[in-house]
DNA sequence: CATGAATGAGAGTTCATTCAT
DNA sequence: TATGAATGAACTCTCATTCAT
């Protein structure tokens, strides 16, 4: 079976040069992850690790852009299958995706998300927060009956990052009193309710700038 | 008793270097503000940094620890003040006083922010996170009679968490096209929503697993 | 098996950096001989340094192990060639071989040797100490009918210090009004008096220092 | 007693600060003992240290110095004492003089002996010999019916160094499985039967290199 | 293409020395 | 004079990157 010999080989050796990557941040963090180490790991030499990568920010990146990958097919897949179910069994299926899948790679990719904020990382946090806003959305607008909102960017915005990070963090803790089960039902809980809410948003009744939400 | 003498002049140097650290830290990135940029930028020499601060580290602690003082501070006040507001009304507040302290400081604190999860940083969060906790806790207490909560932790881990972080991520963008108005506004809804909500939390009406809802 | 490969290489990259340790220790003393240096002047880079030893010690160490080496083996061919010879014909070859050896690495090894204190090469002294004793021992015993020795060990520690340490302190001196040879001859009368004495050793007759030695 | 008010207070704080480095020389070691270290053990600033040394070298030459006066002293009241006795008592005396000087100090000088070499302590050595030596000569000099020399230079070399030395040796180890005593004993008999042996000084009467030195 | 020895700029940290108070 | 905060050159060691083999 000697097809595809370059461009086959070359894919396999991206690929383990990104395992090793990930096992040796996982192992030594980030900042103490060298090349070195990665190359050694993945059993190349370090020419080979360069003959691949410009640049070790690259293999970080490619480990994002992994990562990236591989929780929007699990959330993908989830959301994919509960399209018709209610906003709480979808978002309770979204949730459980993403905690299993960092669950799956238990620190693996942690010490990655722990630098969610990098530079290097935001592009991936922005790609990851494009697709499951407009997943959301394609839900939402499939459900138009039942839902309708002012201001449906803000609103997305603030699901994403609430559940994501909220389950990042807990995630982050070595270990935590709290249960996995009962995070999960909280955030469930808390986006139900606000994405099923009747009304008030908006500044205080401060003067009482007085919406009659009506709408 | 000569003016500021030996203790006042030591304050004043380790603020000068907290404060180059800020700048050095928001300009070069966490990893890469060296002792000697910071040093430079405070307008001294280096073994002066170490005349005050035993390593790298001890200024990034400390830089944390007055961004936590600070920003527990900003949000005491509102409390304190809100203590009998709504709830709606002290959320709001709470997140106006977080904004406002983050805008004050525009990009000052925010790389630092931005690796929140450092292990350097981690004990600054959970302090925080206690210090809020606790408030948010005394005012559910005080307001009992309107609401009960079966899991309080969890709660107001949740709480924190997401109102937190989507601040930071909110401010942490070169720019948005969504107004800071709209995502207080949101943050406040769903806080709010989740708190207030009426019931429902728990495993889902799966009928799968044989949970024997006769839902 | 192609020409000297890989620890072929290692190897003289090791000794090159020995080398150039030995000159500049020789050059600026121990205490102000640095990495950068050393590598400078082995031609390799700082980093080459450290492929290769761990530390600025691990130098050292190997610097001294070689001389620990070199100069036992040197004893070590006079001793075995004069097993059979009297007490002063071995010990004058054993000093020669000792003076022979500083001298043709005049001061290569001197500023080494005047370091002899330091915990460092402690360990050196101590093992060449013991290589000599013992060699000594040997011949001792092999002459046990002329020579018997009350305290062995005392003497031994005695004739080998007596004798380094007043050849080194010879050789350190950068010109001496005495000629070597006077300085061997010397050594070697007293070492060969001293274990071929017939008497007295012990306290003094102390209470009565007429001792009633009609000498 | 208010006299010699500026000479007299220098003085004080010279031997203060001396003190001072002996006692920081002892317990860091020489390379570790800072100015700072030893200024604050003499409970002054660095500032005033440097006003009465111009160098950091400055201070350790004035501790050999004064490790030399004192050692030249102990040995000096011994010589005296027993300038009438014989050698053995002499030489006895002499080394339980410079061991009780040792002792006494116990560690305190320790580590600067082990820098011996120092081109610092070199002079001191070099002084201290040629009083040991002066003495020792005078002594014999004194006795010149009993003992004559061919070269009494030569001589007095050896005698000092391997005396000198193999004390420091054996006072520098931690523990030795040797007694003091021993050693005492075993070097006043070197010196004894090598001051006063009969004869045979000189090159082997060694057949081969056939050096027929008849010149 | 693979290798891994070699590079060297640069990081954190120390400490002898100075000088304004 | 005494002080001790300030200095900054120098040190050890690391690691992303290159290039001869």
């Amino acid at each position: 079976m000697r097809k595809a010999p370059r461009q086959e080989r070359s894919r396999i050796m991206v690929e383990a040069l990104v395992d090793a990557a990930a096992l040796t941040i996982a192992e030594h963090g980030l900042a103490n992850a060298t090349t070195n180490h990665i190359a050694k790991r993945a059993g190349v030499s370090v020419g080979s690790l360069y003959q691949y990568f410009a640049t070790k920010d690259a293999i970080v990146d490619a480990l994002s852009e992994r990562m990236r990958k591989e929780l929007t097919m699990a959330v993908d897949v989830q959301v994919r299958t509960l399209l018709d179910a209610d906003l709480q069994t979808l978002t309770r299926g979204a949730l459980n995706a993403v905690f299993d899948y960092f669950e799956m790679h238990k620190g693996l990719y942690l010490e990655l998300a722990r630098n969610w904020y990098d530079a290097r990382t935001m592009r991936t946090v922005d790609s990851l927060e494009r697709y499951m806003t407009e997943a959301f959305r394609l839900y939402l607008l499939r459900h138009h009956a039942e839902y309708r909102f002012e201001n449906l960017p803000a609103t997305l915005f603030i699901v994403f990052n609430s559940t994501v990070f909220t389950g990042m963090r807990y995630m982050s803790q070595p270990q935590s009193h709290l249960k996995r089960e009962d995070v999960i039902n909280g955030l469930t809980d808390m986006v139900t309710s606000y994405l099923t809410q009747t009304g008030t948003t908006a500044p205080p009744a401060k003067p009482t700038s007085a919406r009659k939400s009506k709408s």
